[in-house]
RNA sequence: GCGAGCAUAGCUCAGUUGGCAGAGCAUCAGAUUGUGGCUCUGAGGGUCACGGGUUCGAGCCCCGUUGCUCGCCCCA
């Protein structure tokens, strides 16, 4: 058997490669229009950022990172983790007290891949560190929602949470699993052992039974402050005034630790079973966490192949790429020389061009112009060369006019005078 | 880590009860000497995923392995 790619892993071809870098640029813009500058770190870190930073009880931490070297290093599974890492040992806060950043990189988790699940993958996301402002949270929220109508994606839902920070949250978690325990034995066993570890991801089970018992459990929101309560709704109202229409989910919780207060996550259902499009929240704690200052954060992460799934299937209308303009056909080996001259100068004026390097026939030639959708040819033969006087033959409506020219950079310029 | 399904040409897939390996698309060439698309003709391309077993004979039946896909968990 001959080497094959790494399980979960993806060869973009140039079909596609196209199509990615129309969606990378788009997004590039959006994150730009809402003046936010990118970001780039290392693809590797070290493990204990992750561990520190996401939680060692995380599913992420505790069994799906890619780490080498004993341990000491982990290709990154997120990129909040990084940029918060990047933004205290450069000492962002010092050029600006709000920071708006973006990233567009790929991200590595050792999972089993499936429909919209692989094990390297492109995320592009953004992280707004410094202000708790609610307003930052409607700015960043629309942002997204922006994202997804500039895609033309309709067919989703918007939910938003809040969860409050981590000494709201152990009040209610006590009360959580007093209220669970009753109904232990008709919890999963998955449930059982996160009553222990993280109580509080039993909230977003799928088990019909388990969001059964749930109805009647404590709700989280009546144990946060009055301040968490009122920004939540701050950000509610400032959101629907930016148009964005979403759908309180009081059980939505996320699978890192770090997140408070205001979470979000967009599902669509044109994915499979992993249907969320992208998610984020606030981490008011994690800078801290992780050795900065105390400062309040919030970001979001969108998964770039989950989106081209969505795309693909609405038919999306990826612009054309950027075809030839003129297709040499030669024959013999003065007219290629003549042919790459002139190719020569009309590439340093930015026209694509191409001739055959086969030694095919006329006819073949022809083909391969049309195949590559070339939207000039012109024949260099004999002929040709003797008068030079070459004919330009449109390919679009077979229509063919002349030129005249004393040689090939004269022949050069009047071909670049067509071309504009 | 667990479960299910699938594996035949570059791609999508047929292949009957176990009896010579197939089609469409794609590629390449040709259809009166130097002109594309449409049409027609032809060609190349296969360790039938791999290894074993049953059989006179296996793409087909049995066992194992690997890979892929989908799902669980979790996430984007």
């Amino acid at each position: 058997m001959n080497i094959q790619r790494p399980k979960g892993t993806i060869d973009i071809l140039p079909k596609d490669s196209s199509k990615r870098r129309h969606i990378e640029d788009k997004l590039r813009k959006l994150a730009e229009i809402y003046n936010y500058k990118e970001i780039r770190t290392p693809t590797f870190e070290k493990t204990e950022l992750f561990k520190r930073g996401i939680g060692e009880e995380t599913d992420v931490v505790s069994k799906e990172m890619y780490s080498f070297r004993d341990d000491e290093f982990t290709l990154k599974p997120e990129m909040t983790a990084p940029v918060i890492r990047s933004y205290i040992e450069n000492n962002l806060q010092n050029e600006s007290q709000l920071q708006k950043l973006y990233y567009l990189a790929n991200m590595y988790r050792h999972e089993r891949p499936q429909a919209g699940r692989f094990r390297e993958f492109s995320q592009f996301g953004v992280e707004a560190i410094g202000s708790s402002d609610y307003l930052v949270d409607a700015e960043l929220i629309s942002l997204g929602a922006k994202m997804l109508s500039d895609f033309g994606i309709g067919n989703i839902i918007f939910k938003i949470n809040t969860i409050g920070s981590t000494e709201e949250r152990a009040r209610f978690l006590d009360d959580l699993k007093k209220y669970l325990m009753q109904y232990r034995d008709k919890l999963s066993g998955d449930s059982i052992k996160r009553l222990e570890l993280n109580p509080l991801r039993i909230l977003d089970t799928k088990l019909d039974e388990e969001i059964e018992i749930l109805k009647n459990s404590p709700v989280l929101y009546d144990y946060l402050n009055p301040e968490t309560k009122a920004h939540f709704d701050n950000v509610l109202n400032a959101v629907s005034s930016l148009g964005v229409n979403y759908e309180i989910d009081y059980r939505l919780v996320r699978g890192f630790d770090y997140y408070t207060s205001t979470t979000f996550e967009v599902l669509s259902s044109d994915l499979g079973a992993q249907n969320a499009i992208f998610g984020g929240g606030r981490y008011d704690n994690l800078v801290e966490q992780l050795g900065g200052k105390s400062t309040p954060a919030i970001g979001f992460a969108c998964g770039l192949e989950r989106l081209m799934l969505i795309l693909e299937k609405n038919n999306y209308p990826y612009p054309d790429t950027d075809s030839v303009e003129y297709y040499f056909v030669t024959m013999g080996e003065e007219s290629k020389i003549f042919s790459i001259k002139i190719m020569n100068s009309l590439r340093e004026k930015g026209i694509i061009c191409e001739t055959d390097f086969l030694n095919r026939s006329i006819k073949s030639q022809m083909k391969e112009a049309n195949k590559i959708g070339a939207r000039k040819v012109i024949v260099i033969g004999e002929e040709e060369l003797k008068e030079m006087k070459f004919r330009i033959r449109n390919m679009k409506n077979s229509s063919e006019s002349s030129v005249e020219c004393t040689g090939s950079d004269d022949l050069a310029e009047k071909l670049i005078k067509i071309g504009k």
